[in-house]
DNA sequence: TGAATCACG
DNA sequence: ACGTACGTGATTCAA
């Protein structure tokens, strides 16, 4: 078919579209059900059947594109329809509409009008009978007809030019109903027989009866053969002696009264004319603060995208590009005018802010213009250290990273103020890929991705041209500027506001001066270390292969699987996705029995310290100082802990005594000092104990006892004067390891090589010991599933988007991580205040000590040997003081030569 | 790029 | 009945 007779096809039969507004509603809310909880506008308004109704005019609407469109609603409240008059119980036993879904008709009617739609509503009447009417008024017009229902009824309204398309799936997996599909699909029945099987079998979701024991079946079978109600009724005398005929005959006067219900009218008192009803274009101007009220960021996107490749309008406003000079000596003291706030935004070429080339930079803001430039001898200018070091509040994305990159070019920074990182980090962890044009994205503002301008992996690249590059630094500048007030306020609202100013900003500086003092390493001591594993390696693996009887790659799993569980036929224990585990505890296990798994064992041990901790450290090494300067991610947790990369100085390895030994490379950076490390001692429990209030567990915390010891006590019912053994404290201690992890009896039997049985009983006991224990747990999972976040001490909050899935695993992680996250994380908060507090305190008592690492619940220092007695009084104070909890916090206080010494 | 493994609290 | 304890990062293999 030729474009010309398509177009002309289109242009002789005009389209209209009729849209069942309620029935859909309700189709939209309901299939999103499971995502009610995840979608709540910042307003608190629901808005899963906006998202679903919406994706309908987008999938659905869009493509069909009709001439007329016209969405019918039932008439609200207080309007008594003509079926209420006939049958007093008319959809009497349907459940009222949930109030959720009730809050979102006013917008859903906006959206509609928006999209270019009329809607309309008629007191006394049905959407269905409006739809009808109007289907009966096109067909005399000559229109071609689409109905969208969800309810099946309005295939009566099936005809050669009124197709009916009824929901499926969702609200975009639609059946279409003609007079060939409906027939096909019910045994042969007319469009105008629907009418007639609804009286027989009645509506359940309307809550009319029809005829007793009357379904789909014998509907059709009777039409097939008497062809409609009145047939029915005029043959029944004929009919044969049987139930059907009794039911049939008590039920005659209900089966009438459904004929009634179940008719749509089609000449209901319709005010709107066929040329109103014409399909307006989308309202752009009026749509995007719509969609920013209900914070639909998809449909934002790609309106922006849109606008953008100039498929949509769009304001002069927007299109304004943000200002930016290019900073030269000449304009320099242009900078001394700006006011009210500085943003300050540096552009370096990776991510490892240590040792990145440092691009560019712009400093600016909203009302005075941005500056950029690539020149970094400009920053020594009295202007710019003036600027930095001055009063105006400093706004900024990731002040951690900038302190490093401003201390690598020998300046400073005062007054940091805004960090528009940490604030959205604080606001809602989930999702969180620190970057800044995704972050703003939550606040509906645009701005391209790095990766969009700069491109990425092996393609990316900082831009030659200066124009290109100092236009997107402006942007994101301009960005975090714009960003400063929504974002602070909902800070406000959430009550975190202390947490950020208390709390994470001065950690940043806190954390930036520990990054870049760094720690030093013994490179000769490492690679010494590195000969002895390189050796034993090479000789473990000569063993092997002997043994093995043939030589293959021991570091592969999929080949050691083969080997072991193949070639020498030993029983499997435990399966992964991909096949046989080989896991350690599983070697360990075989290893009883076929000695040369042991072999194994050791040459996995000895090779993963070579390769992680010998060469791996080795490599980032800073050779100008041989210190290793990690950088800790204060963004990325889900709980509020830090991390660290390049490297990872928070798993250096402690719990084995080969691995231990990398330690000893761990040592003071000047003759004549110490490591000195002060620990929380059980800290996670005590939090438990605070949050709780849990008396039993306090009196442990506070006699001061070993606390798996006095778990041990409890739950195996030991008295005051009987020995605990080795095993009854091993038993406790997984207990209490499973209480903040989110216990099941299964898990614990797992661990403790028991039964389910046992399982269950032990943590039965436990409960029953710790009842406030028991109660907390319950309350938070219930406060989970009511606010759908919890919280920690400091106030910061997680998220827990899975805690009303249906899915039964995602709903068990997401109440585990309800009663963890606030232990872990309130753990995390007190440490972070110990921090910010200890580093006062170092400067307070004019110490050279140094802080060096945390990991989690330890502080590492670096320092004078005249200094130690001094930070052996006042770390732990420092430390056990930082928060007051309704249980005693303990630390424990260590020093050595080397971090292996000091223990 | 994901899975498996193993290092830490 | 469901599957099975929380939070991380680095290395290696294999597609």
């Amino acid at each position: 078919m030729s474009l010309k007779t398509t177009v002309k096809i289109k242009a002789m039969t005009k389209t209209l579209l009729l849209i069942d507004g309620n029935s859909l509603a309700f189709r939209a809310f309901y299939a999103m059900y499971n995502q009610l909880d995840r979608m709540v506008a910042h307003t608190g308004l629901h808005t899963n059947a906006l998202v679903a109704f919406n994706n309908f005019f987008d999938q659905v609407v869009e493509k069909m594109n009709p001439d007329y469109a016209l969405v019918a609603w039932d008439a609200g409240k207080g309007a008594t329809t003509f079926r209420a008059k006939i049958f007093d119980d008319y959809k009497g036993d349907r459940q009222t509409t949930p109030p959720e879904l009730s809050e979102q008709f006013p917008y859903l009617r906006k959206m509609v009008d928006l999209h270019g739609i009329h809607s309309y509503e008629l007191p006394g009447f049905e959407a269905d009978d409006i739809i009808g009417t109007y289907s009966k008024l096109a067909e005399k017009a000559g229109l071609k007809t689409t109905i969208i229902t969800g309810d099946r009824d309005l295939t009566q309204l099936v005809t050669d030019n009124v197709s009916v398309n009824v929901t499926k799936k969702g609200v975009t997996e639609l059946d279409r109903y003609t007079p060939k599909f409906l027939a096909e699909k019910w045994g042969g029945i007319t469009p105008s027989q629907v009418i007639e099987m609804k009286s027989l079998t009645g509506d359940t979701s309307d809550h009319y009866p029809g005829v007793t024991k009357v379904g789909l079946k014998t509907a059709i079978k009777l039409l097939n053969e008497f062809g409609s109600l009145d047939g029915i009724y005029q043959h029944i005398d004929s009919m044969k002696t049987s139930k059907l005929k009794e039911n049939l005959l008590n039920d005659k006067e209900s089966a009438y009264r459904a004929h009634e219900l179940a008719t749509i009218r089609t000449d209901a008192p319709v005010e709107l004319e066929m040329k109103e009803l014409i399909n307006q274009p989308i309202n752009f101007q009026e749509l995007i603060p719509f969609y920013e009220e209900l914070d639909f960021k998809v449909q934002l996107a790609k309106i922006h995208s849109m606008q953008k490749a100039g498929m949509v309008g769009q304001d002069q406003e927007e299109e304004k590009n943000v200002q930016v000079t290019e900073l030269k000596a000449a304009n320099l003291d242009h900078l001394s005018e700006i006011k009210n706030y500085l943003t300050v935004y540096f552009q370096t070429d990776s991510d490892n802010y240590h040792t990145a080339k440092i691009s560019a930079f712009v400093v600016g803001n909203e009302n005075d213009g941005y500056f950029a430039s690539r020149d970094l001898e400009l920053l020594n200018s009295s202007v710019v250290r003036k600027l930095f070091k001055g009063d105006l509040p400093k706004y900024v994305f990731n002040a951690k990273e900038l302190i490093v990159l401003l201390n690598r070019l020998g300046l400073q920074i005062n007054n940091l103020d805004f960090d528009f990182l940490l604030v959205s980090y604080l606001l809602d962890t989930t999702d969180n890929d620190n970057q800044l044009a995704t972050l703003a994205n939550r606040f509906n503002v645009f701005l391209e991705s790095d990766a969009e301008v700069y491109g990425s992996g092996v393609k990316f690249k900082i831009p030659e041209n200066n124009e290109t590059l100092f236009s997107h630094m402006a942007n994101k500048a301009s960005t975090i500027s714009k960003l400063h007030d929504p974002s602070m306020k909902k800070l406000s609202d959430h009550q975190q506001a202390e947490l950020y100013r208390q709390i994470e900003l001065p950690l940043s500086k806190v954390l930036a001066s520990m990054e870049i003092n760094g720690i030093k390493l013994d490179q000769a001591e490492l690679k010494k270390l590195g000969q002895e594993f390189d050796q034993r390696i090479f000789e473990l693996e000569k063993q092997i292969y002997e043994e093995a009887g043939q030589e293959f790659n021991i570091n592969s799993p999929k080949q050691l699987a083969d080997l072991l569980f193949a070639h020498m036929k030993i029983p499997p224990i435990k399966k992964t996705k991909t096949g046989y585990s080989t896991a350690a505890n599983v070697l360990e296990e075989l290893a009883e029995k076929y000695p040369f798994v042991g072999l194994i064992l050791q040459y996995r041990q000895l090779a993963k310290l070579n390769s992680t901790y010998v060469k791996g450290l080795l490599e980032v090494v800073n050779p100008d100082d041989s210190k290793i300067h990690t950088r800790y991610l204060q963004t990325l947790t889900q709980t509020g802990r830090l991390s660290s990369v390049d490297p990872n100085m928070q798993n250096i390895p402690d719990r084995d005594e080969e691995g231990k030994r990398i330690r000893k490379a761990f040592v003071p950076s000047h003759e004549g000092w110490e490591i000195f490390g002060s620990d929380y001692s059980q800290i996670e429990l005590r939090v438990l104990a605070h949050v709780t209030g849990d008396e039993n567990l306090k009196k442990a915390f506070e006699s001061g006892e070993d606390i798996h010891a006095a778990t041990a006590r409890s739950i195996f019912g030991l008295s005051t004067d009987q020995k605990i053994t080795f095993d009854q404290r091993r038993r406790a201690k997984a207990v209490n390891f499973g209480i903040v992890y989110g216990i099941s009896d299964f898990g614990l039997a797992q661990r403790l090589g028991t039964s389910r049985i046992e399982g269950k009983e032990i943590i039965q006991t436990y409960f029953h010991e710790f009842p406030k224990v028991k109660n907390w747990i319950d309350s938070i999972i219930a406060l989970a599933h009511k606010q759908g976040y919890v919280e920690t001490i400091a106030q910061r909050r997680r998220y827990l988007p899975d805690i009303h899935s249906k899915n039964f695993n995602l709903r068990s992680f997401a109440e585990r991580t309800a009663t963890n996250t606030p232990i872990q994380g309130s753990a995390a908060d007190i440490i972070k205040i110990a921090m910010i507090k200890m580093q006062q305190a170092l400067d307070d008592n004019h110490l050279k000590a140094k802080m060096l690492l945390q990991v989690h619940d330890e502080l590492i220092f670096e320092a004078p040997k005249q200094e130690i007695d001094i930070l052996e009084e006042l770390v732990p104070k420092v430390m056990d003081s930082a928060v007051k909890l309704n249980v005693p916090l303990r630390v424990e206080a260590h020093h050595g030569v080397n971090w292996y010494d000091e223990k």
